[in-house]
Formats: C-alpha cells, sequence, structure tokens
RNA sequence: GCGUCGGUGGCGGAGUGGUCUAUCGCAACAGACUGUAAAUCUGUCGCCCAUUGGGCUUCGUUGGUUCGAAUCCAACCCGACGCACCA
C-alpha cells in the first residue's frame, strides 16, 4: 500500500518540470507560470491526449504529443489516452477532406487497438501509475437529445466562427454544417466526463481544447490547463501529413522510415530532434551550431533517423537501416529487400512485373524502360522492351524497387 | 418547389463545337547531378499494341443534334448559393 503512495507520488524536479513545460511546447493556457506551480506544490495532475482513430497508423505528428504525455507520466501524474471512436466517426473538420468520409464502428475500433500497440512505444499501460485508455463513445453515445441541446446552448455561433477554418469558410462562401459545429463541443465535453486536470494536443487542436477549457469551466467550474504543442512543419509551414507523402507511421518498417527521414528537407532537422527524439536539448544546441558552422547535414539527418528509429525498432534495427541505406542509395547497388518472383522461361520481363503490381500498367513499364529505368544487378540497363526472362535474374527499377526473378 | 451557378485526369484548376489525352500548378515517377529518396535541371505522367507508328477509352449519368462534342440540346443524378413554401 504503501509503495503505491509512493510510487503515484509527483516528482518535484524542477528542471524536469520545466522541460515538460516548454520543450516543443507552443502555447500553455491559462499560462505556463499557473501549471508550473500546480506542478511544483506537488499536486497529482490527470492529463489527457484524444486521438481520433481516422487511420490504422500513428504517424510522427502523434508521437510529439505522446512523448509529452510519456514525460507526465514519468512526471508521477495520471496520464489517458483517449481514443476518439465516436467523434473519429463524424470526421474532425481541422481537416477539411475528412469531413467527407464516415468511418463504420469496426474500422474505428481495429484502428483503436492498433493504437494502443503503437503508443506503448511511450506510454505504460501497466504497472504502477499506468495509464489509462478510454474511448470516448463511452459517454458520447450515451447523450440524450437534450443533453446534447444543454450542452450546445453553452457556447454561441459567434464563438465558433473564431474559429480561423470556419471564418474561411464564410469569406469563401462555403459550407458549414452544423456538425462541424458540433465536433468541438463533442471534444470539449470529453473534458467534462473524464472531469480532468488539462489537456494536451497539437497546436492545430487548440481551438476544440479550449472549447474543452471553456465547458469545464462553466460545467465544472474547474480551470483546466491546455498544452498546445509546436508541429512538425516544414519551413512553408505545412502540417507533415498523410497529404506530404513524407509522414512517417509509427509502424513503419525502419528502412521505409530512415528513407522517408533522409527525404526531408535539411530544415526540418533541428525541429525534428527537439519534437520527435530524446536527444537532449543541450546536445540539440550543438548541432545546430555545427551546422550554422557549415557541417553537412545529410551526416545530421542520418543521426536524427537513426534517433528516432531507435525508439520504435531499437538501435540495431536503426543501424541496420542505415547501412541498408547507404547500400542502395549511396552505393547503388543491388538491395536484398527484394520482391522474389518465380516465372516460366521466355516470359516478358513487362508482363512479369506488372502482373506482379510492381509496375501499374505495361504502358508504363515501357516509359520506365525508355528512360533507362531498368537494369540488373550489374547495372547494365535493359533498354529492350520485349526483353525475356530466359535465365534468373536480378532487376532494378528505378531506385527503389528490386525483383529477383527466378525459373 | 422556383431560380442561379457548378460537377473535368491523384488533387487544385483551365478549356465553352474540330488543332483535346485535354493548358497550367501541386503531388507522383524516371534520368542527370549531388550530400540523401534533399535542392536543382531535364524528361515522363489514361490504356493497349508496335521499330517509326497505330488503335481504343476518358471531361457527373443517359440519350440527342452534328461530318465532328469536355464544349450545343434534353432528361436525370449530385453539390453550392439565393428565394419561396411548409411549420
Amino acid at each position: 500500500m504503501m509503495i503505491r503512495l509512493t510510487a503515484n507520488k509527483p516528482v518535484l524536479d524542477p528542471q524536469r518540470i520545466e522541460s515538460f513545460l516548454t520543450r516543443g511546447v507552443e502555447k500553455v493556457f491559462p499560462s505556463t507560470e499557473n501549471v508550473r506551480d500546480r506542478m511544483l506544490k506537488g499536486e497529482r495532475l490527470t492529463m489527457y491526449l484524444g486521438i481520433d482513430p481516422t487511420g490504422p497508423t500513428l504517424h510522427l505528428g502523434h508521437s510529439i504529443t505522446l512523448k509529452k504525455l510519456k514525460e507526465f507520466q514519468e512526471l508521477g501524474h495520471q496520464v489517458i489516452l483517449l481514443i476518439g471512436d465516436f467523434t473519429g466517426m463524424i470526421g474532425d473538420p481541422t481537416d477539411k477532406t475528412a469531413a467527407r468520409k464516415k468511418l463504420t464502428r469496426a474500422e474505428v475500433l481495429k484502428n483503436a487497438k492498433l493504437y494502443k500497440k503503437q503508443a506503448s512505444a511511450f506510454l505504460k499501460f501497466s504497472g504502477s501509475n499506468k495509464a489509462i485508455l478510454k474511448y470516448n463513445s463511452a459517454w458520447l453515445s450515451k447523450m440524450k437529445f437534450n443533453e446534447v441541446l444543454e450542452l450546445a446552448s453553452l457556447m454561441t455561433v459567434d464563438q465558433m466562427l473564431k474559429r480561423d477554418m470556419f471564418d474561411k469558410r464564410v469569406q469563401e462562401g462555403k459550407p458549414i454544417y452544423i456538425h462541424e459545429f458540433m465536433y468541438p463541443l463533442m471534444q470539449g465535453y470529453d473534458s467534462v466526463a473524464m472531469d480532468v486536470d488539462g489537456e494536451i494536443g497539437g497546436n492545430d487542436q487548440t481551438f476544440n481544447m479550449l472549447a474543452g477549457r471553456h465547458l469545464m469551466r462553466v460545467v465544472k467550474d474547474k480551470e483546466k490547463f491546455v498544452i498546445a504543442s509546436k508541429l512538425l512543419v516544414d519551413p512553408s509551414g505545412k502540417k507533415m501529413g498523410k497529404t506530404e507523402g513524407n509522414m512517417v507511421s509509427l509502424d513503419q518498417s525502419a528502412g521505409e522510415m530512415f528513407g522517408k527521414i533522409m527525404s526531408w528537407t535539411d530544415d526540418l532537422i533541428i525541429p525534428a530532434f527537439e519534437l520527435c527524439t530524446f536527444v537532449s536539448d543541450s546536445e540539440i544546441a550543438d548541432m545546430k551550431k555545427s551546422m550554422e558552422a557549415g557541417a553537412n547535414p545529410r551526416d545530421l539527418k542520418v543521426k536524427l533517423a537513426k534517433a528516432i528509429i531507435a525508439i520504435y525498432h531499437g538501435e540495431p534495427a536503426a543501424l541496420k537501416a542505415e547501412e541498408v541505406f547507404v547500400r542502395t542509395f549511396v552505393e547503388k547497388t543491388f538491395s536484398d529487400e527484394a520482391v522474389e518472383i518465380t516465372t516460366t522461361s521466355g516470359t516478358k520481363l513487362g508482363d512479369i512485373v506488372t502482373e506482379a503490381k510492381i509496375v501499374e500498367s505495361k504502358s508504363e513499364y515501357q516509359r520506365l524502360v525508355k528512360q533507362g529505368a531498368v537494369s540488373d544487378s550489374n547495372g547494365n540497363k535493359i533498354s529492350d522492351i520485349h526483353f525475356a526472362v530466359t535465365s534468373p535474374i536480378d532487376i532494378k527499377i528505378g531506385k527503389r524497387k528490386f525483383v529477383k526473378i527466378k525459373l
């Protein structure tokens, strides 16, 4: 009994608290001082992170807030990972394109399961002071219409329209649906239902999180704190999301992660170190300096890639990924991560490769051949469109596709 | 219900009778180069066959006009906006 109590006692290390409140943090409501005071006083706080299970994977963007949640948990506070299984079925209007697709209950639950697994790289779901997993359908799906109306009466249309994204739509004469107004309310109600002290989320979630803060004040007379984390963005301010194509999913292989990270622009290196790794602040500062002094950003990017991969796949896998990357892309040798296909002698290479869906169509294949993208493992280009396989051969298509053909 | 505008390739967005597989931008892919799958440059970017070249199918759906339609007409479906009706 005693042990348990000690384990759940908040850690009062001012340095760690400071790091939690500042590193990768964009803004804190009501203020950094306020939350810092509460933490230093030894108050044990409850904070949650909400994620809508819209896809099967979490990505590096999620890792930023998961990491903060982990820090909070390690500081001895109660953390909740909230799966927005209910809100996820409606779709957050923050992401314009998501407004359309509604997920089925089965999809949402499947995704949710995968999330817990991926989040386990950060959070402890067992042992002392374990993280709690909750689903917001637990309360949202049970609400009666009159309760919903009551909730809706707590915010005004003007308050909603303050949200820049809604405002923009009004300016552009584009429609806003009522359920989109409901979204911040529902998300805000999560705070009330769980009676939390605070919430963390990406900067893009600030409006929704503040809606919860508002509701907490009105309904529970409680000052909910909100921590808005920085987003991993490129210099033009674009979010590193699914649409950007260079998103790294947390369940990707070490090799894929390595490649994706290496394709990032150099300006992303330092922010990514800060947001997505456990590399110390001083070390990051040193790297920044050395880069400004003309160090090759590539080397730092390699380091970044390894640091990130180590979190999800471990150190050895990170090293292996680097090795494979150097071999395939720097030295341009045939990769052993090839697709193996068995065929009969005399089959045209174009047929093999389109049938295996490695190349989209025969036209595509022909284009690739013309462009000199198809070669064997010795680097000899294949220029005959009708090249037929008569003996086992290793084929490289473009930079990244490798096929081992057997008979 | 009436009216107005609109529905074009992965996305954005031109094109309003032939020169349209359809300008352009983004994304994607390939080649060169490099420090990487970065940046830059060049090229590709519906499908199928072919040596040059040829064939077929796309512009919400279905019909129609025409020698010829993404482009004109009709009906239908979908969306936005405005108005009305109902309450």
